[in-house]
DNA sequence: TGTTAATTGACAGTATACTGACGATCTAGG
DNA sequence: CCTAGATCGTCAGTATACTGTCAATTAACA
């Protein structure tokens, strides 16, 4: 029985591959969210990190990264970006020094209220070129992939048993 | 008739948002591959651009970004990389001064062949948590995807038509 | 209580990405 | 031939990402 022979080496081969696909699909829809939202000079980055403020007034950084997926280390520089472009401010917690808590300003909220409608139009046409049905099929195939290789990334998902400190848990 | 209800401002739907997904399927394929590939020291783009070199010998800077869809900028120091590390090497183009060819060294040709099973085992992993026939589902749908909006992304794919000039096309 | 362990935010170093610009060079048109 | 425009590689500037480390601080435990 012969072993299996050696694939050959084609840049096909690339073009078919999953990675490949998803580092390609994610410059595609980067680009089509600064395009529709370059009115609003935020990145999908910083959009979702005032969302998640939005939602967890008060939360720290790292809880932060744990409930949008981000690295800690990128997180700070985002922060410091939202904050120089008076989206959010940072309060220091009275029962410990080592945490800054995050709140939207009032210039953040209205951006939040302000770029929604594009943000919803960059995401609509990210999956535009796709028949309605198909994009249901992708959408939930990509949850459950996302979903079951989480622990596969170096910051996991935790969306919720993240939040506990803050009173909203359990 | 009312206009539609303004979206509620919600974790759940950054969630849902395709970009968030495909940035996070991104990571976790990033992840994925240097896991699997830590021992070849060689992350996605420097693999990617080493198939292309290999497939398209003699290859320049700007066609090799059309060749895998990456930025010309970017390129520049992915190309330094590979070369520091001796997997590539440049020639300048004799009827050409603006031109550095670029070629495999024997050590370039012979990681790649070591690489690919990492490689196989990354891809395959990626999709493993799903079931085989929503994996060809998936692949099918993101193919489909990435063809239809490749105009969308700085550098869109230009797999043939660019390599017309090496006397390979027509 | 006092030492250890864990957590937090910050930083250095590396690697993609994109925007915009630049000099060197090549090509086309007049 | 000579200039206008295009192309090539490169660079500066900004923004994610990840690895690894650090000091300050807090929590856990002997």
């Amino acid at each position: 029985m012969p072993s299996k022979p050696a694939p050959p080496i084609t840049i096909d081969a690339v073009y078919a591959a999953p990675g490949y696909l998803f580092r390609r699909m994610q410059q595609i829809a980067v680009s089509i969210f600064m395009e529709e939202c370059k009115a609003f000079d935020l990145t999908p980055v910083q959009y979702a990190a005032l969302i998640a403020i939005h939602t967890h007034p008060g939360i720290d950084a790292t809880r932060l990264s744990a409930v949008i997926a981000f690295d800690r280390s990128t997180l700070g520089s985002v922060i410091e970006r939202l904050q120089a472009k008076d989206f959010i401010e940072r309060k220091p917690a009275p029962e410990d020094k080592r945490i800054k808590l995050l709140y939207l300003t009032k210039s953040g909220a209205a951006i939040l209220r302000e770029i929604i409608p594009a943000v919803e139009r960059a995401q609509a046409r990210m999956l535009e070129p796709l028949k309605p049905a198909d994009r249901k099929t992708l959408m939930g195939l990509l949850v459950q992939l996302v979903d079951l290789n989480n622990e596969a990334s170096r910051v996991p998902l935790r969306a919720e048993d993240a939040l506990e400190h803050l009173g909203k848990g359990g």
